[in-house]
DNA sequence: CACAGTCGTAACAGAGAAGGTTGCAATAGC
DNA sequence: GCTATTGCAACCTTCTCTGTTACGACTGTG
């Protein structure tokens, strides 16, 4: 499916912020949580300010600036997470129309269509149980 | 997360088969099922030779060749197809290793491995209660 | 008020996946 | 032998994701 590391890189980057904060830090910077992931600080960028599109984080320009949660890490999802930078569905239909002259060709995307419907939903409500503070939980519980 | 149509199109055509068999017929060529999906012959071929590895489908070769399914409709499921056409993870990892000596960078991947382990086994038990019968039913249930 | 640090965003490049297309050898019924 | 079809390799185009550079916008500090 090429499947991407988006909702990894944010939940990482959400959970950094989150302990940073518990730390007794104001904000985190771009470099700062780009260094722990491993990448560039324009990639983290991106993601977060797709967060902050959602509600999840702010940021603050200027000297002293950089990115702080909205809300607690137990009240936000890694649903909130998925849908704030995953817009598209999970199956695609076929890329040119069928052929609507044949019976399996005209009625094949609206039964696609309803199945898929419902396995996304089901995707949505595991997405919904997990917390960013779960997720924090679990990456500290790591052993050693 | 740029979806392909690979679940879709092997649906499509599995779904096309089966009803041609029950139309009398033995084999279904890629060529009829390519022009039902709109699409080229290799591209079903090659999908339904992932089919094939998975023993979904069988293929003759010479005059009269084409396709057979293996199994009864009613004996596979969504999970079978896409097992044998999708085979990584959903949600992908880091591209490089995060920061070891960070503590969410030592702990994200574990946790987040275990998280997307059990969304996977939610999607698997799901695609895993839809057959290809119920595709075709809801194929020929579309209105007019 | 200048400076410095950081965000915001555009622009581009590279890698990889998906899908489409062509070509041809292999197969098997007639 | 002829013909229809699969099997498969090779190549191309398009698209997405990620990484990278560059630079303007913003704002606290001295």
């Amino acid at each position: 499916m090429s499947a991407n590391s988006r909702l990894t890189i944010a939940a990482h980057a959400l959970a950094w912020i989150g302990l940073y904060q518990r730390q007794g830090h104001e904000v985190a910077t771009s470099e700062q949580i780009a260094t722990s992931a491993n990448t560039n600080p324009v990639v983290i960028r991106r993601l977060l300010g797709e967060l902050r599109r959602a509600g999840l984080v702010e940021s603050r320009r200027g000297v002293g600036a950089g990115w702080s949660l909205a809300r607690e890490l137990g009240s936000m999802t890694l649903l909130d997470v998925y849908e704030a930078v995953e817009p598209g569905p999970l199956f695609a239909m076929h890329r040119t129309t069928p052929d609507q002259g044949c019976v399996v060709g005209y009625g094949i995307q609206p039964a696609m269509q309803g199945i898929y419907e419902g396995i996304e939903e089901t995707l949505r409500h595991e997405l919904a149980r997990v917390t960013l503070e779960n997720v924090l939980r679990d990456v500290l519980a790591a052993p050693r």
